[in-house]
DNA sequence: GATGAATGAGTGTTCATTCAT
DNA sequence: CATGAATGAACACTCATTCAT
């Protein structure tokens, strides 16, 4: 028998984050996919259940891949804003260094095949950060409030300036990095 | 008096809006909307251009009832901190009321018919927002940097924590809105 | 608005007999069908639900005009044999006369579509020769049996000396039908 | 002792059988065919030329056990009637123990691929109950007519009283049997 | 002999849009 | 202004079959 092209897998892949990026998620038919991947339609039903399964299949790979840059180099013996402020560099290099992956999870997140994502498996690997920020409750550095909010300011706004679409006007240097990440912790600090 | 084909502009927008909350902006098909707003398909066609022209004039059209809803009672003589917690409570009250208005708006903004809107005109309705955050600026009250990093503390959160699907620790109630404006305000404040 | 047209419909149930009988049902698309009947395959969505829809509905409707041609000539005043040779001759001649419907319907009757018919509908058709049949009871003409099994003597076997595939032997001229109706009365009758 | 191939090719015919049955013709592709083996759909290709060539293949063999069942306990030295008698009930008996066998050879002989089976090597199997109506036209017992009318009155009925959907009405009892049975003979006896 | 991977061609169906009325 | 009929092109997906192992 033939043997599976992991090759094959990883075009399919390429092309989907190409496609959905160029001519955005509607429009990225799967024979479109195919045909950038070079494969035939039915190969994508051969590594994917469906549509569904390989634009799903897709964004939990990409965050798992985001997650492993940006934890990449966590020290849980550093202070607390020390991590905080690795994270947000950490997660705009990642974002430069791979543009169309993020533009990808942007355009999947807030649309309905988001709802069929195992969000726990997604949160999962998000938990060390979270945890840090419940160590900051814990040792009053961080205000004592829903880590919900802690979040939205500490982690959501890289999101929102990351994207050319919201923040044309914000520079992606070292400088305004540091900037904004001071008033993220400023937000979240007791 | 209305005429009559005022009623109709009125009916296709709001079977658009419905649908695309319930079956999200792929499935929502022009003929679907057209039989949601009990009007022939090529009704449609008579208010709108082609279904581009459809969704970025609800999208924008949304966008000014928000732009209103806001700003109704924005009364700049008084503190900008008092204005900016205003903000933050009409906006949670519109959203509540009219939930549905507001997840077609955030399925829209990162779907690629977003880049179809001119965002001028979007950006007008909420200008007298930047206003003020850049008197505070002169008043030496918020922090001086550029105004998309202000924005995105002091105006994105907001979006996320209404965002369910983000933020579903979250309860909207009045004291804990409180809670998370006061991150914001300590984000963006000197 | 443009207006339905009737041809289009004929059209479009001509062209669905002729392949089911030239190719199969298996074979037979709904794009082939389109083709054939030179309309869009968007087109039988029109008229039809589904494939589905369009196979029964053609039965049913073929299904009518047998029982029309078979009846036509129905007189209940007649001996009650003479009735059934008239049918005999009536089904002989339209199924001569119309071989595409017959096969068509052979095909359905054998198909797993058959199932989505409904019966009565198309039992109530034939209602008048199952009554002839019990009057024939009553009067004590007709043997006192099950009326399916006279059905299965006095009326099946003229499909299948119509089969072609089954009754190669079985020349279908005048003198081979009162033949066989022959048999058919010497097995009913009393 | 079995081979293992003769398994294989057993539990692919089998799993064709029951799968015409419970989806029907035109749904149960080949590879559905392989999975419901438990076989790859290449091998099916090792034992047969294609798909037709397994449909028909099934198709003859359970035709083959059809007339073992039915000619079992033939003996030509009993009267004519009796032989046939006993065909009937060999008949129904065999049908009611392997119904989907019936239900496989109904579907498939009213659908295109029958055209692709060599009619003689099936009529062969059944050859010895035609002798058995010439001889019976010799002894001036039974009519003198061509003998696909005697086939249709002798034979067929005996497919149509077992088809559920065209005699729901027909309890296949012994004593209703013989009751079909002594019409058969009464069509066919001189 | 037996396999799962791979595929081009096809499936039934819906799409956004235009046409005739 | 308003309509339902009509459509070619596209959709997601499956097909019968072949290939390399």
């Amino acid at each position: 028998m033939r043997y599976k092209d992991e090759n094959k897998q990883e075009a399919i892949i390429n092309a989907t984050v190409k496609l959905v990026n160029e001519i955005g998620f509607v429009a990225s038919s799967v024979s479109k996919i195919a045909k950038e991947a070079n494969v035939s339609p039915a190969t994508i039903y051969i590594y994917y259940k469906n549509k569904e399964d390989l634009l799903v299949s897709t964004y939990i790979r990409i965050k798992q891949k985001m997650g492993e840059a940006v934890l990449k180099n966590f020290d849980e013996s550093m202070p607390i804003r020390d991590i905080a402020k690795n994270i947000w560099f950490s997660m705009f290099d990642f974002i430069d260094k791979n543009r169309e992956y993020f533009q990808f999870t942007e355009q999947f997140s807030y649309s309905p095949y988001s709802d069929l994502v195992d969000m726990d498996e997604v949160e999962k690997i998000f938990r060390p950060v979270i945890e840090i920020l419940l160590k900051g409750i814990e040792q009053k550095i961080i205000k004592n409030v829903n880590h919900d909010i802690l979040v939205a300011f500490i982690f959501y706004p890289i999101m929102t300036l990351s994207n050319a679409r919201l923040c044309s006007g914000f520079n992606k240097n070292d400088s305004n990095i540091e900037t904004a990440f001071n008033l993220a912790w400023d937000a979240i600090k007791l």
